[in-house]
Formats: structure tokens, C-alpha cells, sequence
DNA sequence: AAGAAGTCCTGGGCGC
DNA sequence: TGCGCCCAGGACTTCT
């Protein structure tokens, strides 16, 4: 399952291969992993189009596309911005053209530089969007990295009291690896939440890219247990909280992400997290820290790892 | 308004 | 061996 530490390696892994790249044929074979547009505007909308910068927010992976003519670098109103999602078992990889195909290949983007950008996914969860640039706010892009600076043109997004096609794109909280995500954010965020406070860290709205393993990483390392109601949680244990979240993360990404079966980066590879996780899927082995076995249980719809001596109630 | 529950989807693991 | 059941979960919608 790609979270955060998955999408920031395959944005890593894609940007060079993609950087400058034109887009030359493109072939969807499932209509409904395109979210937006429709399949034939995406193709006819991509075709001729110049990867620029190759951008990330929570778990959205976020792609700058200008007219192949128009000069590289800076983002203008007329661009385009491909936006995925992998959800579960979604992939992007690069690969030469008379390479094998993966199973449940559904989207094949043909590269000036004669590779072949290919997203698979099995669970057919994972989305593509295509977005004028324009309809992204600024705020979002900068997020994103995609630009560097405020742009001078009137910039939307045009809101038309439509819905989105993405609409939890536009209420992602803090990336977690920022400075805007601070123990005073979360404090602020956990105050009035009486829901375990798991499920409040998977809530996108409230921080941005976490998922299923490292919210059990980071709580584990926080010594919180998953259950506890977010309001409940003390100052000391707000703040170890941030530090494990940004820690875990920032190990995991040092390793390439996690893989158990599906998830690859741009490049085909595997990550090497899985050889640090303490919880995460080791129920019933003993803790890392204190040998007691890992429990497991359900919590907010989601299989919960944690240590009982390590978290307690 | 917050939270719980249902929905999507398919490979793999399990019981019989 | 083979069939059928159920589980895994991210984000979204619907219900309470």
C-alpha cells in the first residue's frame, strides 16, 4: 500500500526518466482508472505534452505537463498537471517498450525518449486525473513543489460550485515532514476528536500521506496505543507522536519505502523498510523493545499492530 | 458534526 | 484437487 514513503520514492525514481519527456501515444485500457476527463479527452489532452517537474502531496503523486513547443521550467495558466493515486496496488513504472507487461496494466504513456510510462494495478482502486493547471490552487502546487514562486497571472481555481472529481485532494492536511505540522497543529487537530486516535492520523484532512503502516509505526514509537481517544492524549505524548511520525517517515523513505508483495518504485525495485517495521505485521513476535508478543486488532476498519506493555491504555 | 458503516476490487489463504 | 468464502484496505458516500 503506498503511503507517503512509496509515492516520494517512485516521484524519485520517474523524475529523471520522465524529465522533458514528450508524451507521443497514449493507450487506456480500463475507462474507469481515468477519474478526469473523460478517456478520450485524457489521450487527446496528453498527447504532445513535456513532463516538467514531477510533484508529491500526501500520497498524490503530481506531474507538470506544458505544450512540447513552450519553454521548460516555470508552471503558466495554459499547462496541465496528471495527478495519480495508487491506493492499494496501484503502480507507475518506466519501462522499455519490449519489456513484459505486468498484469492489470491499465494505462501506457509512449515517451519521446522511446520508454514507456505504465500504470498497473490489480485492485483497479488507483486513479489518474488530468487538471488544468489553473484548476489546482496555488497553494497546492507550492505544496506539491511544482512552483517556486507566486505566479503574476490570475491563477484559480475557477470555482464553479461543481464538484471535483478529487475531492479530497483539495482538503489534504500538512505534509507531515514539514514545518507546518507542529505539536500545536496536532494538539489542535486531536482537541475535540473522540474518535481512537488511529483513525484520526489516517484522516487525510488532518495530516497528509499517512496510511495503515506507519500510523502503527508511529504510534508504537510514540509508546501511544491505537485505541486511546485522540482528546485524551497528553502534551508529552502529543509531542513524542510528532517526532515518531516524522521519524518513521523519514526512515522509510531513507529505505526506499515498504514492500510486502505489490508496491514497487518507478523503477521496478522493491523498498527495505519492511526490515525495520516493529508492529506492523509481526503479530505475535515479540516487541522489539521489550519481547512481549504484538497484538493485533481491528480498529477503524483497519487490522491494528501495537505492543501492550509498550502502549498501553 | 462526528463517527460508523457500506462500497469498490481481486488475488490469495483457508476450510471442508 | 477444487470449490466457495472471506479477508486485505484508501478514499469516498451514505446513514445515524
Amino acid at each position: 500500500m503506498p503511503e507517503l514513503p512509496e509515492v516520494e520514492t517512485v516521484r524519485r525514481t520517474l523524475a529523471s526518466g520522465l524529465q522533458a519527456a514528450v508524451i507521443t501515444d497514449v493507450e487506456v485500457r480500463s475507462d474507469d482508472v481515468i477519474a478526469l476527463p473523460g478517456p478520450e479527452d485524457f489521450c487527446r489532452r496528453l498527447i504532445d505534452k513535456r513532463f516538467g517537474k514531477i510533484g508529491r502531496r500526501g500520497k498524490y503523486l503530481l506531474m507538470h505537463l506544458t505544450e512540447a513547443g513552450s519553454t521548460a521550467g516555470v508552471l503558466r495558466p495554459t499547462d496541465w498537471v496528471l495527478v495519480t493515486h495508487l491506493r492499494m496496488t496501484g503502480r507507475l513504472v518506466l519501462a522499455e517498450p519490449e519489456q513484459s507487461e505486468l498484469p492489470h496494466t491499465h494505462v501506457i504513456v509512449a515517451l519521446s525518449n522511446g520508454h514507456q510510462l505504465r500504470f498497473s494495478d490489480v485492485r483497479r482502486f488507483g486513479r489518474l486525473y488530468l487538471f488544468p493547471a489553473t484548476q489546482l490552487p496555488v497553494a497546492l502546487l507550492r505544496q506539491a513543489q511544482l512552483l517556486d514562486q507566486q505566479p503574476r497571472a490570475p491563477w484559480g481555481p475557477v470555482d464553479n460550485g461543481q464538484p471535483s472529481a478529487a475531492p479530497g485532494l483539495f482538503k489534504l492536511g500538512p505534509e507531515p515532514l514539514s514545518e507546518e505540522f507542529t505539536v500545536d497543529y496536532l494538539a489542535h487537530q486531536l482537541r475535540r476528536r473522540g474518535a481512537p486516535v488511529k483513525a484520526v492520523l489516517l484522516d487525510q484532512r488532518v495530516v497528509a500521506g499517512l496510511g495503515n503502516i506507519y500510523v502503527d509505526e508511529a504510534l508504537f514509537r510514540a509508546s501511544v496505543h491505537p485505541g486511546i481517544p485522540a482528546r485524551n492524549l497528553t502534551g508529552r505524548q502529543l509531542e513524542k507522536l510528532v517526532a515518531g511520525i516524522k521519524q518513521v517517515l523519514t526512515e522509510a523513505i531513507a529505505d526506499r519505502g515498504t514492500t510486502f508483495s505489490d508496491y514497487r518504485d518507478g523503477s521496478g525495485q522493491p523498498g527495505q523498510f519492511q526490515r525495520r517495521l516493529q508492529v506492523f505485521s509481526r503479530s505475535g513476535q515479540p516487541c522489539r523493545k521489550c519481547g512481549t508478543p504484538v497484538q493485533k486488532t481491528r480498529l477503524a476498519g483497519r487490522g491494528t499492530h501495537f505492543c501492550p506493555t509498550c502502549q498501553p491504555t
